[in-house]
DNA sequence: GTGCGATGTATCGGTCCGATACATCGCGGC
DNA sequence: GCCGCGATGTATCGGACCGATACATCGCAC
């Protein structure tokens, strides 16, 4: 998951490790907390030993030898590479059980400007079907064990059932906005955040703008 | 977490492994999948090597000598002892910052039960910070970053700002609830999972049914 | 009688987290 | 002028937990 990101966010533009780490934690705010450092640069090893990524030298122009002793170490800079670009191409498309879970289904949709209609679509309806699964769970227990339980934890399924209906309402409409081709308007749901605009998913290809 | 889920659980009546499990996906099933068995049987054999579960060896009465040759392994029921319930108490009091990401949260909730009232509003108290938190950055990012993001990402952003703003709803009841004493109703919410009657915790004492 | 799904215990490699360490930079207060 | 301190930045280590896998038994339907 943490390698889909990292390739993903470093598409956009070449970044340090830091830059990634505060770039996933706007990204993905909404579904997890931000990365640690003890995952992610022992990933940046590894994709940059597997060639996904390279090492962009800071400060292309003046670079005066400063002999040596505490050498400066500077902040290490990456680019994805093309073989990297085919990787994310890969792993962006191809779905697993993991691609459905709370992280990988973030993640996924988190990049979903990048993904094909079809590949949208498929993991869209995963998602749904899988959290339908949890839905009845919960419903299953809530039914027929309740008088087992607490009412703490009674309350507790009660909430989590609430939740998965409104996920599951939400994935309906954003599977209804692929199947009607170019996505149109979701429904104002709530007034979360304020003011609501459009919802129209840009044309699959393009980073949309380059860091100034 | 797993400790103390597990602690707790077997507070409750004694059990194997795979009996465990399903309790937990049954108690947790709104919080997190079920516990994997990497997990479970090392944190078994931990727990017991500290003394807080011991084998309640099985089949009690007759245990005629089948001589040996696959010797019918069975089941290990495991039991609480006295330090593990210390242990469970000293577990469930103790809040830390883990206390309040998802899963602690939910695993404190889930025994709220076996919690006395002033740890229980100190637990929703910091859930609620940390979730006001969580809401105020995407909020953040919503307003300020905005143009910065593709639409899915945004919608993303939208759909958990929104349960953020619903969590923190429900936590202000579950907290008025347990200010006003003796736990009053809490309203109706919604129509997830049909009937809704009362929400009155039991007496913060004793488990309520011993399994038959 | 036999196959098969539920029950049951167990291990292994891998991913990710939280704590910790350490160094530099810019800026405000004294 | 300089000192501290918060933000920036790279890095490692132990531990928690997962997913895949293996293997054995039980009850029951066919």
């Amino acid at each position: 998951m943490l390698e889909l990101a990292i390739l993903g966010l470093l598409q956009e533009s070449p970044m340090h490790g830091y830059e990634l780490r505060k770039e996933l934690a706007a990204k993905l705010g909404a579904i997890r907390a931000a990365i640690s450092y003890g995952s992610l640069y022992p990933t940046l090893r590894r994709l940059q030993a597997a060639g996904w990524i390279t090492e962009a030298a800071e400060t292309p122009a003046t670079a005066e030898e400063v002999p040596a002793l505490t050498s400066r170490r500077g902040r290490v800079v990456y680019k994805i590479t093309a073989e990297g670009k085919e990787r994310f191409a890969q792993l962006i498309a191809q779905t697993g059980p993991e691609t459905y879970d709370d992280t990988g289904f973030g993640v996924h949709f988190a990049f979903f400007a990048r993904t094909d209609q079809a590949t949208r679509l498929r993991i869209l309806e995963g998602r749904r079907r899988k959290i339908e699964e949890r839905r009845e769970g919960l419903r299953d227990v809530l039914a027929r064990a309740a008088e087992r339980l607490d009412a703490y934890t009674l309350e507790l399924q009660r909430h989590g059932l609430e939740a998965c209906e409104r996920e599951v309402r939400w994935l309906e409409e954003l599977i209804a906005n692929e199947r009607s081709g170019r996505a149109p308007t979701v429904p104002q749901l709530g007034t979360a955040g304020g003011r609501r605009e459009e919802f129209s998913p840009p044309p699959t290809g393009e980073s949309r703008k380059e860091r100034p």
